[in-house]
DNA sequence: AGATTTCTTGACCATCAAGTCAAATTTGTT
DNA sequence: AACAAATTTGACTTGATGGTCAAGAAATCT
């Protein structure tokens, strides 16, 4: 038997967790595409392989199968956050770890930032606690170890939580606009080389814009 | 008689001028709320305080009213390009300027932002012309300004193109995305202040890590 | 004023998508 | 094997939505 909450969660037996495996997975292709609003059950039926009602016996509604993608996401999410987390960790290393990871995703996984992106667009009808809370609280986390960077002289003072957003902005970019940014560059879809130079671009903008001083170089930024 | 193109344009008698108006400013705000599949006819023609049949009376389908709003977008992304093309001017200037306008643009009008960031979402299926043409022109442009500052060592070599990506992401990540940078900023609507740090913070990261030289001043970045 | 064009509007239609259901089938248990 | 639970599936219902239409009201023209 199942432990009360019968669809969904990652218990079941085999069937259920390979159906289900199925048709998150698809969701999460449909979903990036068209969004919440254009997104049909019917074409995520399809995608899938499964009859429409297959998605209905295991997920109840739309809503509730959009929400069952979007909790796996929100994992994902505050789980890069692991590179503030290393204790006595130079600030470089910490941003462009940082920087690194999320533009490897943007690039690997970029439906996963476009359905976050689409949710935030429309105002974030399902995840504002999520943002509120826990996405609140890292921010602050990570906010109390760069002022502590900026105090003990690491880099200049900056407003932590504005940087977040643009690193964020940076390279979220990157999965979100990707067409506007394969138009402009002329080629579509994106090449690794495009996302080499991105990641070059924005560490060392974020780096030198942040006045980070690398004591293995000599010839560090000015503090000014 | 018109000119042969019967609805939209800006021609005709008052009546349709002032009805066209009436229904793009409401398409705007319901196309940005909801985007174009989660928007109905119905919704927009209510915020006009119109029937539903007199939108199609005027724009035909829910696709041509949307393209119609899109129109309208196009132009305005065009015009910030203006701060490039001050003759002689300093890159310091110029970024800044660009990017106080940008963010100036996201805080009044944010409507225009998020209607362009969901139709690039959805892999841009109304705008990609305009990306590939007037954009990536513009982009050569812009580009060409940005390596003759480099040229004349007014700042450290950077590649124009992601440079802009990333003025663009950091300016309107505060029009799409400011659910989630108020709810962790822990207030709803953002306020001004906020949108003056974010503006400073941008602009010093974007002019330090550019390495843009100031000649005005006597702690001039170096150029390392 | 009379004719003509433009505009307004409620009612109507066709389509499509979410969600339901019950019967059939498979799987698991004793 | 026999029984119960889980799963599959096509057919169906219901509601919303984009779009149409024709008749009337208003504005414009001669």
């Amino acid at each position: 038997m199942d432990d009360g909450l019968l669809p969904i969660g990652e218990r079941g037996g085999a069937i259920r967790q390979a159906s289900v495996a199925l048709i998150l997975a698809a969701a999460e292709t449909v979903f990036a595409e068209c969004g919440f609003a254009g997104a049909s059950m019917a074409r995520i039926a399809a995608l899938a392989g499964l009859p429409k009602a297959n998605l209905h016996y295991y997920f109840g509604t739309k809503e509730r199968l959009y929400r069952a993608v979007l909790e796996h996401i929100l994992t994902l999410w505050l789980d890069a956050a692991r590179h503030w987390l290393v204790p006595a960790q130079h600030p470089r290393q910490a941003f462009a770890g940082y920087i690194r990871d999320k533009m490897a995703y943007s690039r690997d996984r970029p439906q996963v930032s476009r359905i976050f992106a689409g949710e935030l667009l429309r105002g974030a009808p399902h995840v504002r606690p999520f943002l509120a809370h826990q996405l609140r609280d890292q921010v602050s986390a990570i906010s109390a170890v760069i002022d502590g960077w900026v105090a003990r002289g690491l880099m200049r003072p900056v407003a932590p939580a504005h940087l977040l957003f643009a690193i964020w902005a940076m390279t979220q970019t990157y999965a979100d606009f990707a067409v506007q940014i394969g138009a402009v560059l002329g080629h579509t879809p994106l090449e690794d080389a495009d996302f080499a130079t991105a990641t070059e671009t924005v560490i060392e903008l974020v780096s030198r814009g942040c006045g980070i001083i690398d004591s293995k170089r000599e010839d560090a930024p000015c503090l000014c």
